[in-house]
RNA sequence: GGGCGUAUAGCUCAGCGGGAGAGCACUUCGUUGACAUCGAAGGGGUCACUGGUUCAAUCCCAGUUACGCCCACCA
């Protein structure tokens, strides 16, 4: 017996237990199935499961339940990823709190305490995942670092520095002067400042008592300036082209240059040049042969290339001071407000200084053009589509990829440095000695490895082969074979550029096929003020206390529900507590079944039902279930949330089940029976359809149910439907006793005596007499649909009772008393005035003879019927007006 | 500066070229056997604004306004 309300927490526990050690979540390699794959984006170790986590898998989850139980040999590859910046710095924060830096560890020791820390803390999104019920193929996990993944990098790594694709180059590039690294341009982020523009008056060199007059918003780095920029067609600077400025505070003579990247329309249309420390007068000292001077050291800090007063001072300090020393020296000519986006890094929040150094960078470009190609030509498709064109302005303006970073926590470059400063790229020290002896013409040349680690997302590029067991290129691997590439990539849009391109980059160049079919974009979940939800910001929603409040199974159905494509989600409560209750209905509803005696009959078959009642909701099951199968295929999950609410509570629980009460109590046997199986065999149906939303209560029911006889639900079919069950259905004739039965109920809420006693079963109101001649004949079809009129008695009708017409049998049935006439009055002639005017509408339409003509020969019989319908309507409304009159 | 998205009930959001929807909230009524985490009935919306296409526009097109996001090296 089900009791009387469940516990959802006690049967996750139970059930995830039962799934994962039947080993439910297994792909199977050697099965005869058409193999389904969906790569699990590896979430950071360092992560805590976040509501984007919580919607991102959940779709995952649903998609992947959906596919096995669809008879697919379904592989969900899971792990995770060393997440290079981000787990270092965690790691760092905690030695920090014993006053340990990792340069009193020594880099062996601090990647010891780093591998100690994912040991222990590791594990904590992965059993996280698991509280969200995602059936993942855990023995299979796999993590960015593991020794197979670690070779596939290092393999790839010199591949593509063979093939010219990656080289060590020295630019400008985005420092984190805190973090002290190198960062791709992803990881800037623009921040919008209130800052100032200061206006400094350059003395020209020789002219006595002549300035040029330039604008920054960066004084401080005055000190590395090397050239002052004009148009060379602007008319007032052009005696000054070639002459020099002699730098304050500096003294340096820096030459005036004439270069197009000067606008005549800014400013005074001349600019200080700085080559070493902003991007476009790197560009612009390179065209002009200017010097680059850098005057700032790791830490951002002005170093020995400054004047000596300036040495070591920070960067904002320099600037305070530098700006006082222009003001001091007469030179400062003004300072206005000024709104400018300043690059921040997104790790360290500070901002990111411009620096030059030696760094390796991957030939993007190259790369980028087959997988631009791959989309372009509909080998890989994004869902919504609308993101395909975000994909291809990244692409076709892609930059040079920078990949080394100054950290220690990742896959260390495979590079190898000779005294005199040749590189060898081999996969292993041995192969770069070989290759050094092979140069250098003797053994035992001494070699020093490059310290810095790869970007993290380079080894999460490899992810749809790595984790499948490639290391390398050649490699032949069955499991490959199989599983890739991959069906679908579910994955929110700011990823689209770390990770999906580059997945789609290195695959390409390695498997020489694209690493899946589909990438399905899903919204970002936020907060309550629409902001992204992340770990710096501090405001992530814990799902957590979500499932512990309403059950896993309810903010599943939530975020599904929720994940219509094109607006991001802020997540509402109510919602889930909505469905919190949708799970209480069923367990309900199989409540009823229970005591009914509803026993699932394996042999049962479907169309074999005789009475309408139950004909008609085995259609309603079959279209259903077509309905979420299209949506699920088509990746609209909250059409199938919805197709499947709507038919457990609307169709199953509001008028299936109510509709079998008087059979259930009549004494026809046949019909019982029939009717006892046919809604175990519906709840059954039930339990699979929702399955994948809701994982939990539907096993625990299949279990209670006896369907666990035949192994658990996760592992059971998808139901398959003919056209037969749904010819089955007999909707018309239900449908015009739904509407009936509506029509019914309304007339009586107009006369504000609702229903006592619920729903269909109104007819046995108050009439025992009603309910003993329902129960006689099962066919209640055919008896409600005899009710042909409620009509009207006269004469010796008691006050405000309504007259009804079953076969030959008249029944009366109480109305209950009118509390308020002259209100009820006056909210019918409301009601009344609005249906003239819904016909008044209706009849101008048809009147107009263009629309007559035009229209689809549907569309003015649908005008018609709702004309009629409208009729209808007014004549009810007449006649309960009447009635008040009377009273 | 470029690109994208969004504007629908009090709130959170679906939907759509022919009768305005859901959940929550609200009003009224109803609990002696599936369910008060419930049932029945109901109130509430110029579908942001303006113009266009169409027999027909909340929906398609153009423009406007507001908000949000992404990209971008403008002193």
């Amino acid at each position: 017996m089900l009791d009387k309300t469940f516990n959802p927490a006690e049967i996750e526990a139970k059930h995830y237990t039962q799934w994962e050690q039947s080993g439910a979540f297994s792909a199977d390699p050697g099965s005869d199935s058409l193999p389904y794959t969906i790569m699990m984006p590896p979430p950071n170790v360092t992560g805590n499961l976040h509501m984007g986590h919580a919607l991102t898998f959940t779709l995952q989850d649903l998609l992947i339940r959906f596919k096995r139980m669809k008879g697919f040999d379904a592989l969900w590859q899971p792990g995770t990823d060393h997440a290079g910046i981000a787990t270092q710095m965690v790691v760092e924060r905690q030695l920090a709190e014993k006053g340990i830096s990792r340069h009193d560890l020594g880099r062996e020791k601090f990647l010891d305490a780093v591998w100690d820390w994912k040991a222990e803390s590791g594990g904590n999104i992965v059993k996280q995942l698991r509280h969200l019920g995602a059936s993942a193929d855990w023995p299979r996990e796999r993590f960015t670092m593991d020794e197979g993944l670690s070779e596939a990098v290092r393999s790839v790594f010199v591949r593509l520095y063979k093939d010219g694709l990656i080289y060590k180059d020295k630019r400008l590039v985005n420092w984190d002067p805190k973090l002290l690294t190198a960062i791709s341009d992803l990881e800037v982020q623009q921040k919008e400042l209130n800052g100032k523009l200061w206006h400094f008056r350059y003395p020209i060199d020789g002219e006595e008592g002549r300035y040029i007059v330039v604008a920054t918003t960066r004084p401080e780095t005055m000190l590395g300036d090397t050239g002052v920029a004009v148009h060379p067609e602007d008319e007032r600077y052009q005696d000054l082209i070639g002459k020099n400025v002699k730098l304050p505070i500096v003294g340096r003579l820096i030459p005036i240059v004439g270069d197009e990247y000067a606008d005549p329309e800014t400013g005074s249309g001349a600019v200080k040049i700085t080559p070493a420390h902003d991007f476009n007068d790197f560009e612009v000292g390179r065209r002009a042969g200017l010097e680059m001077i850098n005057v700032f050291d790791k830490f951002a800090h002005i170093n020995e290339n400054g004047p000596a007063e300036y040495q070591g001072m920070e960067r904002f300090d320099a600037r305070k001071r530098i700006v006082a020393e222009f003001e001091a020296l007469g030179l400062l000519e003004k300072i206005e407000d000024h709104v400018h986006m300043v690059p921040h890094g997104d790790r360290s929040g500070v901002p990111i200084e411009p620096w030059l150094t030696d760094q390796w960078y991957v030939d993007a470009e190259t790369l980028a053009k087959p997988a631009l190609e791959a989309v372009e030509t509909g080998k890989t498709e994004f869902v919504p589509k609308q993101w395909e064109n975000t994909y291809y302005d990244w692409m076709r303006n892609i930059q040079p990829w920078c990949v080394s970073r100054q950290l220690w926590w990742g896959h260390q470059i495979p590079a190898w440095y000779g005294p005199d400063g040749e590189i060898f790229v081999e996969e292993s020290e041995e192969a770069a000695q070989k290759a050094a002896a092979a140069h250098y013409g003797r053994d035992g040349v001494e070699l020093n490895r490059d310290p810095d680690v790869l970007d993290t997302w380079f080894s999460s590029a490899l992810w749809p082969f790595s984790t499948l067991g490639w290391r390398g290129p050649g490699d032949e691997i069955p499991e490959l074979d199989r599983y890739y590439p991959g069906d679908v990539l579910v994955t929110g849009f700011d990823i689209i550029f770390f990770w999906v391109a580059r997945m789609m980059m290195m695959s390409l160049y390695f498997m020489k096929e694209i690493p899946f079919k589909t990438v399905y974009i899903h919204a970002l979940v936020r907060d309550e003020n629409g902001q992204k939800m992340s770990k710096s910001k501090g405001n992530v929603i814990d799902p957590l206390e979500i499932i512990e409040e309403y059950s896993c199974d309810a903010l599943r159905f939530t975020l599904a529900a929720m994940a219509a494509q094109g607006r991001d989600i802020k997540l509402a409560t109510s919602r889930v507590e909505g469905y919190r209750n949708f799970g209480t209905k069923l367990w309900n509803a199989a409540r009823y079944c229970e005591m009914n005696g509803a026993e699932f009959d394996r042999a049962f078959d479907p169309l074999s039902c005789n009475l309408k009642v139950n004909k008609w909701i085995v259609g309603k099951v079959a279209k259903a279930t077509q309905e979420i199968e299209t949506a699920l295929e088509g990746y609209r999950f909250n059409d199938a949330a919805n197709a499947v609410y709507r038919f457990v509570w609307n169709d199953f629980c509001d008028w299936y089940l109510e509709f079998s009460k008087p059979i259930l109590g009549s004494e026809d046997a046949g019909a019982i029976e029939e009717t006892r199986k046919t809604i175990a065999w519906v709840l059954m149906q039930i339990l699979h359809l929702l399955h994948p939303f809701m994982p939990y209560i539907t096993e625990e029911l299949w279990e209670n149910f006896g369907g666990k006889d035949a192994g658990l639900l996760i592992s059971s079919g998808w139901p398959t439907f003919t056209d037969a069950h749904i010819d089955a259905q007999a909707d018309a004739d239900m449908d015009w006793v739904i509407r009936l039965i509506s029509d019914v109920r309304a007339v009586r809420a107009e006369m504000n005596t609702p229903p006592s006693v619920k729903a269909p079963l109104y007819l046995s109101d108050g009439n025992d007499e009603i309910r003993r001649r329902m129960s006689e004949n099962t066919d209640l079809i055919s008896r409600l649909a005899r009710l042909s009129s409620l009509e009207e008695l006269s004469g010796e009708m008691p006050k405000g009772a309504i007259q009804v017409v079953v076969e030959e049998t008249t029944f009366v049935m109480p109305l209950g008393d009118l509390i308020d006439v002259g209100q009820e009055k006056a909210r019918l002639n409301k009601e009344m005035e609005k249906t003239l005017v819904e016909i008044e509408k209706i009849n101008k339409k048809l009147a107009n003879e263009s629309f007559v003509s035009k229209a689809p020969e549907h569309v003015v019989k649908e005008q018609h019927d709702r004309k009629a319908d409208f009729e209808g309507t007014k004549a009810k409304l007449e006649e309960a007006l009447a009635r008040l009159a009377d009273l």
